[in-house]
DNA sequence: ACAAACGTTATTTTT
DNA sequence: TAACGTTTGT
């Protein structure tokens, strides 16, 4: 086998793909398939072992792309990973499961919506619907809504799904869990009513299916080959029970799985990540492969020695030190400022001469704990005329205006839909007030039937106007049949009254423009997911069409879901981007958590205070502050070349001037990598003196005055389509011809109407009459041709 | 139905 | 401080 020490050297020396590969990447990416788990440092080239290693497996054979399962966290993670692949291999990677732990539970479910128990097109619940969803409940139980607060509500219902918990597994102690875990079952058959799920309950639902369903189990167990989990330390406790599913410890099929992950980068512990998972996962599988890449080509050495010794404070380690050739580089700079306002004041300096000496704005990084931070920062970037971009803000689709609009749309697919149905019945104003829905919520409630179902019921008593909203929906849901996915948006945002609001409000205007936004991202994401019925006779480029968890084919039929459910889907499951100008040279603001993952020249660490960061609310267990000094190990190994440190005396918060000491970090760092600008252990009120040195100043040429102009609107924009990536369309398949009729097990007799793609890809619109119009994916559905 | 006024509350948040 | 949500007043 290839797979061997031997072969894997031989390998190393002819193939190009595994060449500059450092000894521990190599054993990595060409590790034999069995259980491993690969430690990877910052900067250490995580990304790149595996995509290396999925493009080895698949070029020596040991799998075909069908075989292979890589799980991430985030979108960009796996759109990255796609992106990366597309390039090293030669085909196309579209049978690939790649995508996020929630994506590919999607694209799971979505296969197997009948044993899922789900309607066909179960729409996705986010953070913001999933709390006024329980909201919902807490009000019908009529709980008090301060003793129940539903965003907290919430996150204890995620919590129990997490866990793997349904209300029935719950133990409750207390009055209060024992209330708690009843909104709990209220809340879940509220979701089956209307017919969506939570995050939480994506993946707790194809957990149990799998758990259930001997057959559906190995048939997955069969076919994923390798399994490769991104950013293990991450997982929660449900995630990795998925992944169990698939590769059961012990057995055969356990021997796929590959973990890699850096316990030192854990910081979701708060949201139920558990690092834990690593050393359960090593146990339980047996590992023999624990790989460590420790090799960093990201930082220099000052970086890389304050972020070894500050990790090496916490207790509960695998054990990694990271280093590197690139030599010492020049040393962390500390600074202190007498407040928060001269903070911001500095960094407006440094940056500025950082940008005149040759630097680009957009590779420097100002860091902070808590986004309030950002606001004095911002404000001073703001009259420096500097431009800056602030990350974690709204994303596209959370906006107001864009939820309306997928409101609409949502209740096209599903009129139970009653968390959709209360955003919009009265948005535009329809003179639908309070009391008439209160009435409405009543009537449902008495019969368990949706709000939109009980409309009739209470037409009589001031339901005129409601069923003015029925009947807009009806005819809308009439008007687009048939249509494509850009014509039925502009078509509801035209009769929703949502374009004639807007154009009437004061400031309106942005919210045209992200509705105007909103049809291109749907004709962006038609092309993308190849649903282009209207792009004819374009070629398409095999090797380049990265695979897309939306579109999958029923299990059964082979039906691919429509454009319009796959594109609420995915406005579910990505929220969008929330940066301004993305192409735009501007500095770069986060909390370091958003800087996860992330890389700058200059990185700036703010606000290194006592109570700040480490925070005060984690201070107190020792956990907590573990957590805070793995996120500190983040921030500092965010930086490639400059570091800067810097903590104030005072600072406002919540209204109020607060003095602050020195976070205990500084302590933990090795001395002779940190240069003080500002003198040492000055006390309060003792003068503050303002002069720094510039230990980066070595004359640097000027370059001209900053541009200037903030970077204040942002907007979202959605990258244009390759040409290569558009579908093929033609005109026979298989015996199947365009016009002629054709015949499926399931739909029965239909009229063929359009055929696109190639291979694995190819694809069918067929007119069933009776069942409508469908897509189809004709790997799966069994099409035949009649005359 | 809407705006003004008030009270409350303030980590981090991949999906 | 400032942002949000609820109540109150027009």
């Amino acid at each position: 086998m290839t797979s061997s020490p031997v072969g894997a050297a031989a390998d190393a020396a002819s193939s190009p793909l595994l060449r500059n590969l450092n000894p521990e990447q190599l054993a990595a990416v060409t590790a034999a398939a069995e259980p491993a788990l690969i430690l990877a440092g910052a900067g250490s080239g995580k990304t790149r072992v595996l995509t290396t290693r999925i493009a080895w497996l698949l070029n020596t054979g040991q799998v075909s792309p069908g075989g292979v399962m890589a799980v991430t966290f985030t979108n960009k993670a796996a759109k990255e990973m796609q992106t990366r692949l597309a390039t090293m291999l030669p085909f196309n990677v579209r049978g690939m499961w790649i995508g996020t732990f929630h994506g590919l539970c999607n694209r799971f479910l979505r296969a197997h919506w009948k044993l899922a128990h789900l309607p066909q097109a179960f729409q996705i619940l986010d953070a913001s619907d999933t709390t006024s969803a329980v909201k919902r409940v807490i009000k019908a139980m009529k709980l008090d809504e301060e003793r129940f607060v539903p965003k907290q509500v919430g996150w204890f219902i995620a919590g129990c799904k997490e866990d793997g918990q349904r209300p029935g597994d719950v133990v409750a102690h207390d009055e209060q869990t024992r209330k708690l875990v009843e909104i709990y079952a209220n809340y879940e058959d509220q979701c089956q009513r209307e017919g969506v799920v939570d995050f939480a309950e994506l993946m707790l639902r194809s957990y149990e299916l799998l758990r259930d369903n001997p057959a559906v189990r190995e048939h997955y167990q069969n076919r994923f080959r390798h399994i490769l989990v991104d950013e293990f330390q991450d997982t929660n406790k449900l995630q990795y029970a998925w992944l169990k599913m698939f590769a059961p410890p012990g057995s055969a099929h356990g021997q796929s799985l590959l973990a890699v992950g850096d316990d030192d980068q854990s910081i979701y512990a708060f949201r139920g990540a558990r690092v834990g998972n690593m050393i359960d996962f090593e146990r339980e599988y047996r590992v023999r492969k624990v790989i460590k890449l420790e090799q960093n080509y990201r930082s220099f050495g000052h970086i890389l020695d304050a972020a070894n010794e500050l990790i090496s404070r916490n207790s509960q380690r695998l054990g990694k030190t990271l280093r590197t050739d690139a030599g010492q580089g020049e040393p962390i700079r500390v600074q202190e400022s007498p407040s928060d306002f001269a903070e911001a004041q500095w960094l407006i300096e440094e940056i500025q001469h950082l940008h005149r000496g040759g630097l680009d704005r957009k590779e420097i990084a100002v860091l902070y704990r808590s986004n309030a931070q950002s606001r004095v920062i911002e404000s001073a970037l703001f009259n420096s005329g500097i431009p800056y971009r602030v990350y974690g803000g709204l994303r596209f689709f959370e906006r107001a205006e864009v939820k309306h609009a997928l409101a609409y749309l949502r209740l096209l697919e599903n009129p139970n839909d009653d968390t959709s149905f209360l955003r919009v019945v009265n948005f535009p104003t329809r003179g639908i007030g309070a009391k008439t829905l209160e009435n409405l919520q009543d009537a449902a409630k008495a019969t368990g039937r949706s709000l939109y179902q009980s409309v009739s019921a209470i037409a009589g008593k001031g339901g005129a106007n409601l069923l003015a909203f029925t009947n807009l929906i009806d005819s809308t849901r009439n008007l687009t049949q048939g249509m494509t996915l850009r014509e039925i948006i502009e078509q509801v945002l035209q009769t929703s009254g949502l374009l004639d609001f807007y154009r009437t409000d004061k400031d309106g205007a942005e919210r045209l423009e992200n509705l105007d936004e909103l049809v291109n991202a749907a004709e962006a994401f038609v092309m993308q997911e190849g649903f282009g019925k209207n792009a004819v006779g374009l070629p398409v480029d095999e090797t380049a069409q990265p695979g897309t968890p939306g579109a999958v084919p029923d299990a059964e039929t082979g039906e691919i879901m429509s454009p319009l459910v796959a594109f609420l889907t995915h406005a579910s499951l990505e929220a969008g981007d929330n940066q301004a100008q993305a192409g735009q040279d501007a500095v770069q603001l986060m909390t370091v958590h958003s800087a996860k993952g992330l890389e700058f020249d200059a990185v700036f660490i703010t606000g290194l205070e006592e109570g700040l960061f480490p925070h005060e609310n984690a201070m107190s267990d020792p956990n907590g502050l573990e957590e805070e000094r793995r996120l500190m190990y983040v921030a500092i190994t965010r930086a490639r070349k400059k570091l800067s440190l810097s903590f104030c005396q005072t600072r406002m918060l919540h209204g109020q001037t607060r003095y602050h000491i020195k976070s205990r970090f500084f302590d933990e760092l090795p001395e002779d990598a940190l240069k003080w600008l500002t003198p040492r252990n000055q006390g309060f009120g003792s003068g503050f003196a303002r002069e720094y040195q510039n230990a980066w100043d070595r004359g640097s040429g000027l370059k001209g005055m900053v541009g200037a102009g903030n970077v204040s609107k942002p907007a979202w924009v959605e990258p244009p389509v390759p040409a290569s990536m558009k579908p093929k369309v033609s005109e026979e398949h298989g015996g199947l011809r365009v016009g002629k009729g054709v015949f499926h097990t399931k739909f029965g007799e239909g009229v063929l109407l359009t055929l696109e793609g190639a291979g694995a890809d190819a694809r069918a619109q067929v007119n069933f009459g009776r069942h409508g119009t469908k897509w189809l994916a004709l790997s799966v559905a069994k099409l035949t041709p009649i005359d």
